[in-house]
DNA sequence: GGAATATAGTTGTTCCTACCAACAGTTAGG
DNA sequence: CCTAACTGTTGGTAGGAACAACTATATTCC
């Protein structure tokens, strides 16, 4: 992580660079907003809140975890956590296995109704992607894509070093 | 809009839309995950929740709302608008003024200590958007942001026209 | 080995959000 | 005028999320 040195303000540095945050923290507020109601009503329609799919998703992409390292992963207090697991777990989507080295832990695998639930929703939202950058250019989508994930790097980054007033 | 017909599959048309749209779908999650979370962390802060907030910066923005306007500008229920108003006016952000043409509706003007407020909060995100993309080259940046406007207003675009199943 | 400490999860509590529904007051149309 | 439509508020219910308190298990250190 390249960072200036703390006592260099950066807009001095570079006298583009706060209005261009200015700029990008609007854009992304909007774009934050609109997303995440669309997210609410793709993902409400199948069984599942949005916050239970994303869990659904980390097992999924990330194999057994335990609830701690769920939480950590979506950025959920562990209480908020093992209620979403509790949730998933009543409805077979998730198991709560006892983790072999650990007695107090779990490990958390994916159910294969899971699997196909969060398969039905990832295809539903992928669709909708689909539209929305149907009429970009394909190099234009790809641009896209790299700097959203490069954004998305840096600001992983930026959480964890913070850790700011809340969140263990 | 530029749509495609109905039809005709847009996978069809260009095939490494579906790859696009996927990686795209992903990298988005996790941006929308973290950034949630930063904001959590950096607005209750201060004295407001997150929708607030955004409640706060509507009626900034775009001058006297009425309350259903504000509601649909942030996608709520007009209840839930009513209430997040309701906090922000006991709290002194916002005024609650007869509506000069319609007896039935009000207009929500922000204060001087709403604007404060929200100047404040505004300047931490920037400043936190600023960390973020520090490293990057204006001219990526520029890009950036130009393409996250794109999208998001693609995405209200879509968001108006399919109208899921909630939400008026 | 055993007491003190730390860790993994669960549960209680509270607040915010959201939705649906019902309501009062106001405006518009027939 | 009188019904229909609309604006905003409130009641009720459900869920999400955080903090704190708690149980049960691991680890540390004497």
């Amino acid at each position: 992580m390249l960072t200036l040195p703390s006592n260099t303000p950066a807009s001095e540095v570079d006298p583009r660079l706060a209005a261009d945050a200015r700029e990008l923290q609007t854009v992304l507020s909007d774009l934050m907003r609109v997303v995440q109601f669309r997210d609410r009503d793709r993902i409400c329609c199948h069984d599942v809140s949005v916050t239970q799919c994303y869990a659904l998703g980390a097992v999924l992409r990330r194999g057994p975890l335990t609830l701690n390292e769920l939480a950590a992963e979506l950025y959920l207090d562990k209480s908020t956590a093992s209620r979403v697991v509790k949730a998933l777990a009543e409805k077979s989507y998730l198991e709560r296995l006892p983790h072999p080295d650990d007695g107090r832990a779990v490990l958390l695998v994916i159910t294969e109704a899971g699997r196909r639930l969060h398969g039905a929703i990832e295809r539903d939202l992928q669709a909708e992607v689909e539209t929305l950058v149907a009429d970009f250019d394909p190099e234009v989508r790809r641009a896209l894509a790299s700097l959203l994930a490069r954004l998305s790097r840096s600001a992983v980054a930026a959480a964890r070093e913070t850790c700011g007033c809340r969140v263990g």
